[in-house]
DNA sequence: GCTTGACCCTGACGCGGCGTCAGGCTGTTG
DNA sequence: CAACAGCCTGACGCCGCGTCAGGGTCAAGC
C-alpha cells in the first residue's frame, strides 16, 4: 500500500504544501516517484511522519528533527523515551499554568465585594499573597487554599486595609534591612521573614515553615512575585527569598 | 515603579527585540517615553504583557491577541476563563499524546525477544492489537493490558507466527467481504467481526464487546489504525469498524 | 569634565515554516 | 474526448521575530 501527497495529507492532517516542503528539505522524501513525477509515500514514510509531527509538535525546529531522525545511533525507542520525557515536561508546565490561572480566577471572585477602583486602592496592584496557594498544590497540603477562602471571604474592607497596612510595613522594612546592607540570613533579617510568615497565617492560612520557603522559593522563580518585590526594591525578590528560607531552615533546626 | 526595556526582559524571559515588535505592531505600547526616547513600561504595561504571553502561549496569531485584549466587551474575568479553557484543552491533548507514547514504549518492550527484522517479517510492519490498551483506558478496565502482558510474555516466536497468520486470516477475508460488496452490517460482516474478537481474546486480553466497539471507533479515529487497515484495501477502516460496532450491538441485544 | 561601558534608539535584512496563487501536466469517470 | 479532480514546479508573501549596523544616552569612576 502507498499513498499520495494528498491522500498522506487527509490521513495524517497536515497539509499537502507542508509535504511538499518536507520534500524540499529533506525531511521527509517519498521513498518512490511513479513514472508521471507523482510523489508515493509507503508504510515508512508514514512512520517517519509521524515522527516528525511528535518532535514538531514539541517545538523542534525541522532542521534539528532530521538531525535527530537521521541520528543512526538513536534507535526508535530512544526517540519514543525522548518524546515521552518531553511530552511530560510539557504536561507538568500547562498544569502549572491552568493551576496559576485557577487561582488568579478564585482571587478575582474573593474580591468580588469591592469595585475595581478599590481593589486597586488596596492592593496597590497586587497581592502576592492570592497566589500562594499556588505554592501549597506544588508543596502538598492543598487545605490551606481552602482555608484561605474561608478566612478571606469573611473579610471586611476594613480587615483588607489592616492586611495592606501590615504587608507594606513588613516589605518596607525588608527593603530598608536591603538598603541598609544588613545581610539576608542575618538574624534581623530572618526575624522579619518570621513575621511575614505570622502575618500568612494569621490572615489567610496556616503557613507552616515548609511551606513558607517554597513561598520563598517562587518569590524568586516566578515573574509575578519577582516583579512585586522588585518594584519596591531593586534585589528584593532575592532578598526575602533567601531570608524567608535561611529562617525555616532557622525554625526546623 | 517603571522599567526599561531590558528590565521588563528580563523579568518577563522575552527579548528586548520583541519587545520592539509589540511595541510597532502596536500590541504592546509602553505607557510613556523618557524624554531621550526611551520605553518605560508602567505595571499596567506589565500586566497586558503578562496577558499576552499566555494568549500567545496557547498560540493565537499577535494580531488576534491584540483584538482579544482590546475588545471593550471583554472584562479580565472573561479572558480568564478563556484561558482557562484552553489550557485545559492542551493538558487533556497532551497527556492523550503521553499515553500513546507510553502504549508504544510498552509494546516494544513486549516484543523485546525478537530482533527488528524478526518483528518485521513477522508483523509486516505493524499489529494493531499492540495498541489496544490504548482504547483500553479510554473505556475503563486497564487489567486487560496487564493481562495482555502476561500472555504476550510467554509467547513463543511460532505463536506469535500462528498471530500474525490469523490475524492475516481474518483481516483478508473482511476485505474480501468489503470487495465483494457484502454490508458492513450484515450477519456475515458481523460473523467476522466476532471472530475477530475472539482472536483477541484467546491471544492477547478478555475483549468484551463494549471493548470491542472501542477498539472499532479507534479504527477509524486514530491514523494508525486508519492507516493499517486502508493499507489492505481502501475504505477497510470504516468497514472493519462499522462490523465490529455492529457485532457489539448484536451482542449485547 | 571626560572617558568608558552598558544600555537605549531606529532602520533594515534575513530566516523558518509554511499559505497561496499561477501555469501546466496526469488520470479517472462518464 | 471532455471534464474535473489531483498532481507537479516555481515564485511570492506573511508572521514573528533574530541579528547586525550605525548612532545616541547615562551612571560610574578617574
Amino acid at each position: 500500500m502507498s499513498w499520495t501527497v494528498g491522500e498522506l495529507a487527509r490521513l495524517t492532517g497536515v497539509t499537502v504544501r507542508t509535504l511538499h516542503h518536507y520534500d524540499r528539505i529533506g525531511l521527509l522524501r517519498p521513498s518512490e516517484r511513479t513514472a508521471a513525477g507523482y510523489r508515493s509515500y509507503d508504510v515508512r514514510d508514514l512512520d517517519r511522519l509521524h515522527q516528525v509531527l511528535v518532535y514538531r509538535g514539541l517545538g523542534f525546529p525541522l532542521e534539528e528533527v532530521a538531525t535527530l531522525l537521521d541520528d543512526p545511533d538513536a534507535d526508535p525507542a530512544e526517540h519514543l523515551r525522548r518524546q515521552h520525557r518531553l511530552l511530560r515536561d510539557r504536561l507538568e508546565a500547562t498544569s502549572a499554568m491552568v493551576a496559576a490561572v485557577e487561582k488568579e480566577m478564585e482571587a478575582r471572585q474573593m474580591g468580588i465585594s469591592l469595585t475595581p477602583e478599590e481593589r486597586f486602592e488596596v492592593f496597590g496592584d497586587w497581592l502576592p499573597e492570592e497566589y500562594a496557594a499556588e505554592a501549597e498544590e506544588r508543596w502538598g497540603d492543598t487545605e490551606a487554599w481552602a482555608q484561605s477562602q474561608r478566612r478571606t471571604a469573611a473579610m471586611s474592607k476594613e480587615d483588607w486595609l489592616r492586611v495592606k497596612a501590615e504587608t507594606d510595613d513588613v516589605e518596607g522594612r525588608f527593603a530598608a534591612a536591603l538598603g541598609a546592607g544588613v545581610a539576608a540570613d542575618s538574624a534581623a533579617a530572618m526575624d522579619l521573614a518570621e513575621e511575614h510568615r505570622q502575618h500568612i497565617s494569621r490572615w489567610f492560612y496556616d503557613c507552616s515553615p515548609e511551606v513558607h520557603a517554597g513561598l520563598g522559593e517562587m518569590y524568586v522563580a516566578d515573574e509575578r512575585f519577582a516583579a512585586h518585590y522588585e518594584r519596591i526594591a531593586p534585589g528584593l525578590a532575592q532578598y526575602v527569598s533567601t531570608a524567608v528560607r535561611a529562617n525555616a531552615a532557622r525554625q526546623r533546626g
